[in-house]
DNA sequence: TAGATTGTTAATCGATTAACAATC
DNA sequence: TAGATTGTTAATCGATTAACAATC
């Protein structure tokens, strides 16, 4: 048998079983409210919307925190895979280029409530900064390098449009941040060891829209007996 | 009796290959507005972020709209790939939800630009009724009916706060919506043949939390413990 | 022809899943 | 003990990558 102590486990966990984690948290979450003490593998699995062979796999990589007959404790496992994945510290977070998006995600509270905090908010357009949006005040982007190291903001969200988000990411690295979240619609190119996530809404859509046209040509492909169901409204 | 008539190459593509042909989409888009005629896999690999041989493999499953020894013809490509992902055609959307998020996804150019067309802005909050966003009227979330079969919406957007994502979901499937954005924090269920695709925005901060918190473990001298972290497993 | 670059093959790598022994 | 459920194994599936024959 493998001996492995909690830091020695955390070596290993595979991308996909990271990307997960979070959502395991929220499910877990969701039961801490309901006021549920114990569940099993697949309670938290469909609570997830994965198979709870899945759910066990990834949760093991983690380390060994269930009960073999009964299940896991919900705030047990719920506080170990906050502490894996780090949200049971306080993660200082800017925000760049405070559009619509940016406004959006400045008021987003669901950062807030899971170990995010905004410190600051940047602009590069002067006309912004007399702005105060969620009780932060918007700042010039000249004083990126000043805030990352007073807060110690190691996450940079970029919200600017795409032609700015180099730069700003260039800046970002530049002033020690290693992990980005990119909304703008571009490539970045960012040195070894920084990390950088992209949420890009249309690319999501024409996802949608490749498939969808697919289903479509399915449809008309098919005997007419199926054709009626696009007209006609589902049960 | 199912007659096929794929018209080139509409055989089974790979969903990773699915997820990245709209990137390919947008640098062949850099490219042709640079005034560049044709490219190599590794132009436009460097361009789209991936290596050659991925990009290469990537565009095999749509057919051989490449050169031996030139290249590709950057217009001819962008048609492809763009009548492949189905962004050739005109995709109505209909947005429920607008808060901070649903105002930012409404004004979101990137959109228009790109085959999708926000026919209607839902909310259930009636205050939200006289508002006009970015030239599209706020209506009634009972309109949803209406307005899919009025405009043949095939996709829809949820930005509502995530206690109302599954309802909304459910009026969705009921309207005929097979493609549904979720920018909600919730798990929704929907029914077999319903594409639903997730953005969640704490998940991906949360992802970066938990890679920062490794390099910030590795940085403050984990060398001791990882000791034997290059060594295989022991059987 | 000689050089360039695609499209494809095959090896490898990583993720998913079903099954079940371990064990509470 | 008997029933329940975890944690792990091994098979399978899908994605990535390097290499190169085909061919412009």
């Amino acid at each position: 048998m493998t001996e492995r102590t909690p830091s020695e486990a955390s070596r290993d966990i595979p991308e996909a079983t990271v990307a997960r984690l979070p959502v395991y948290l929220r499910a877990l979450t969701g039961l801490s409210e309901a006021g549920t003490a114990t569940c099993s593998s697949e309670d938290l699995a469909t609570a997830a919307g994965v198979n709870s062979a899945k759910l066990r796999k990834d949760l093991s990589y983690l380390g060994s925190y269930g009960t073999r007959g009964v299940g896991y404790d919900v705030e047990y496992l719920l506080y170990q895979i906050a502490r894996e994945i780090g949200v049971t510290q306080d993660w200082p977070v800017v925000i760049v280029g405070i559009g619509n998006l940016g406004h959006a995600l400045a008021s987003f509270s669901g950062f807030r409530s899971r170990g995010f905090r905004v410190v600051a908010l940047l602009d590069a357009d002067p006309r912004r900064h007399s702005e105060v949006v969620a009780g932060v005040d918007v700042r010039p982007f000249s004083d990126l390098e000043a805030i990352v190291h007073e807060h110690g903001v190691a996450i940079g969200v970029i919200s600017t449009p795409a032609p700015a988000a180099q730069d700003v990411a260039d800046h970002m690295v530049a002033a020690g941040i290693r992990s980005i979240l990119n909304f703008a619609p571009t490539v970045l190119a960012v040195p070894d060891g920084v990390d950088v996530r992209k949420v890009d809404l249309s690319i999501e859509l024409q996802i949608l829209a490749y498939h969808e046209q697919r289903k479509a040509l399915g449809a008309a492909g098919v005997a007419r007996g199926a054709g009626g169901e696009l007209e006609g409204r589902p049960a």
